[in-house]
DNA sequence: AGCTTTTTTTCGAGCTTCGAAAAAATAATC
DNA sequence: GATTATTTTTTCGAAGCTCGAAAAAAAGCT
């Protein structure tokens, strides 16, 4: 806001507007682009031009645009081999890596199963890394050059998106995984939070509803929260991603796996649903971790009939609707999507959640609210992350144009 | 985001940097703005060579700085005489209303009593627009071009800043105000929220803290917040502004305003101390009004010893720090204002209010966070309006160049 | 084969910013 | 008091960008 615009700034915007335009669009041509942008025909013409002899757009090979009368539309569309970016997603017990050309397309991928809460922090990174060393060599990887590195993790990240702060899944805390990562491979690296990375996904999925306001919620283990405000992720100020799941639902009430008590996630967490439906006290200690497959079966004894099961699904709905009324009492209401296991039993939670939203402040327009059920939560964070990595090339290296051509990244460790 | 810059654009937005900088430094010189801009010299001298010749910016006439070497830098001020604005106030049982010159000094205002709780829709509008015309046909402003009147009012207004939708001070709502006014007087009218417009006049003094992230909120009959983030006004999605009084603190708790239960409001709000503190059950029906010197009392009670008054005020503390911290969950910790008669007894206040947020996951660095005072909020909403009609005739008129030289205003009705 | 329609490129004009040099205005020095 | 040094501000030509209009390209229609 406090900087001027240089002149040659406007190029450089312009450029990755173009960009931005063919990667939203899937395959417009210059005149859809035109009209995107606003810019004049002239304009896109030399961008567009510069753009495909920098090997970033080129022109699509399909003409299935018959039956119109001059000259026909040539769709423009991102070149797959510019680039390729890795994606590396952390969360309990489970490491995943996937290698995205240009497109956004999965050139190759990898999942490995570690005890997190049990692994030493240096065998945790260890993992981490030979799993990008493995993914750097596979080649499926030998025509293109990666670009970035996109690094997300259940828990806290600090604001440059360098350092892992916090996360659940491990005792150990403040990993620069950014910095380690660059050491070892000399790729610029981020480390985002999660559940942002949904939300990010979701914005990118191009539903009507997720474009300027959306939330994501997962439901899983624990709770979290990504939210997307006026187009754009937001992230607090200290970038700690949105604590959702510990806002207090009630003061001095259930214990929650942070230590505090009376949180969301003390209700609405798989532990706190798992708890309460064996009619353990509030203040039992959290267990560690619950397989999917025994929450579906709470969920089917819930559903089965009024008990301790169908009970405790209706508490881990009223504490999500206060809080997400109370939420909205401050950033007003907005489309949500529950992503995780916890999606899974929403036609459970539904009922109890209206009601609360209803009596807050913000579910006045309660029924109007709209929300979606997402149960696959790694396949979105992925997304999230190739995307957030893949528009940092387009508007930080694309966008400037000379700085193009690049040496080659190497990809020795 | 998803529009080109054009070529003149440039020239508009560098123009628009140049008057923002002015505004905000006091007085700079040529050359300070180019240091703040990031701009060059030659093309700083050359628009503020334009914004004196057009009459929007005039070179300063003092010359304090003496004792350096080469040639003295002349400091560039906002001309008063460029243009002026109207602010009016609608708040609980008052009218305000105030001529502002170009550089944000008060030409002259003017306060009227009424019983808005009472007063007829008709009646209630024509106050108002009687009030602008007095205010428009003052000779304070007979040198000056009216561009914007900014209409500041408790409650909500709609996205487009262009209606009242409702109100605590009327049971009147869905207020168009600013057709109203405009339909009058022919100038752009905006209507905002009066927390938000304490929130921006934060801002524009300059408080270190209060640059980036912090946040307002208005101790009152009613609780209200104004948020920026990132620099930036925060409004929701409805631009409802932050209905922060009705975050859900206790479940089915005690008899709000609203008509809900359990909101922050129904705790801290000016009736619910004075409910609370007098004993009566916390579903007693909220009081209409109580004057300023009543909670004067109350808070001096309270300071003399322990009693009910005492736990009233400490009630209130525990509630807005409970939401403070739930909200802090999301947000993430800010530098808080506390404006309102209520914040003169903020002492009694602040130690449940501590207590309440460090049991909060956004209360981790509890003392850390800084808590400032600032009993009168009629002067700062005032400010606030001053200020946002005046960045708008910057941005919207003034940074445009060729339409400066817009015909005189009419002041007719 | 010629005409119409639509997309895309080309080309000169008009702005804008920038860097370098010049001009202006003052303090320091001799 | 004249000269020199220093800092601010303006001037001027060069380079780059976008735009509109016109031309070129590539189809369908008659």
């Amino acid at each position: 806001m406090t900087v001027g615009i240089r002149h040659d700034d406007l190029r450089r915007r312009n450029r990755a507007m173009v960009i931005a335009a063919v990667r939203r669009s899937g395959e417009p041509s210059r005149t859809e682009i035109t009209a995107i942008t606003g810019l004049s025909h002239s304009t896109i013409s030399a961008i567009s031009s510069d753009l495909i002899a920098e090997g970033i757009l080129r022109e699509g090979r399909s003409e299935p645009t018959a039956s119109k009368r001059g000259r026909p539309q040539v769709g423009l569309q991102l070149d797959p081999s510019a680039a390729a970016v890795l994606t590396v997603v952390l969360s309990l017990n489970l490491l995943t890596a996937a290698a995205i050309d240009y497109s956004g397309k999965v050139l190759a991928e990898e999942t490995r199963r570690l005890d997190t809460l049990s692994l030493p922090r240096e065998a945790l990174v260890n993992e981490c890394v030979q799993m990008v060393r493995r993914r750097l060599q596979d080649q499926s990887l030998a025509r293109h050059r990666v670009l970035r590195i996109a690094f997300a993790v259940q828990g806290t990240a600090d604001s440059h998106a360098r350092t892992m702060l916090w996360t659940p899944i491990t005792p150990h805390g403040d990993i620069p995984f950014a910095d380690i990562l660059e050491n070892a491979f000399g790729i610029p690296v981020i480390v985002e939070n999660d559940c942002n990375m949904m939300a990010v996904a979701l914005r990118w999925r191009g539903t009507d509803r997720y474009r300027d306001d959306f939330i994501a919620v997962l439901l899983s283990h624990g709770i979290g929260m990504g939210i997307v405000l006026n187009g754009e992720l937001f992230i607090g100020t200290q970038s700690s991603g949105g604590e959702f799941g510990h806002m207090i639902h009630r003061p001095n009430g259930a214990r929650c796996r942070c230590g505090r008590h009376g949180c969301v996630e003390a209700y609405a967490g798989n532990y706190a649903i798992w708890r309460s439906a064996h009619g353990l006290d509030e203040n039992t200690e959290p267990a560690a971790d619950i397989p999917d497959d025994e929450m579906q079966r709470l969920a089917e004894k819930a559903r089965a009939g009024v008990g301790p099961e169908r009970e405790a699904y209706e508490r881990a709905g009223t504490a999500l609707g206060y809080s997400l009324g109370s939420l909205f009492a401050v950033i007003d209401p907005a489309p949500v999507t529950f992503v995780g296991i916890g999606a899974t039993a929403f036609d459970l939670i539904e009922p109890a959640l209206r009601r609360a939203i209803a009596q807050t402040a913000g579910g006045q327009h309660s029924n109007s609210i709209v929300f979606d059920i997402e149960p696959k939560e790694q396949m979105l964070i992925r997304e999230g992350c190739a995307m957030r990595a893949l528009t940092f090339i387009d508007q930080e290296i694309f966008a400037l144009g000379g700085a193009t051509a690049l040496a080659p990244q190497l990809l020795e460790a």
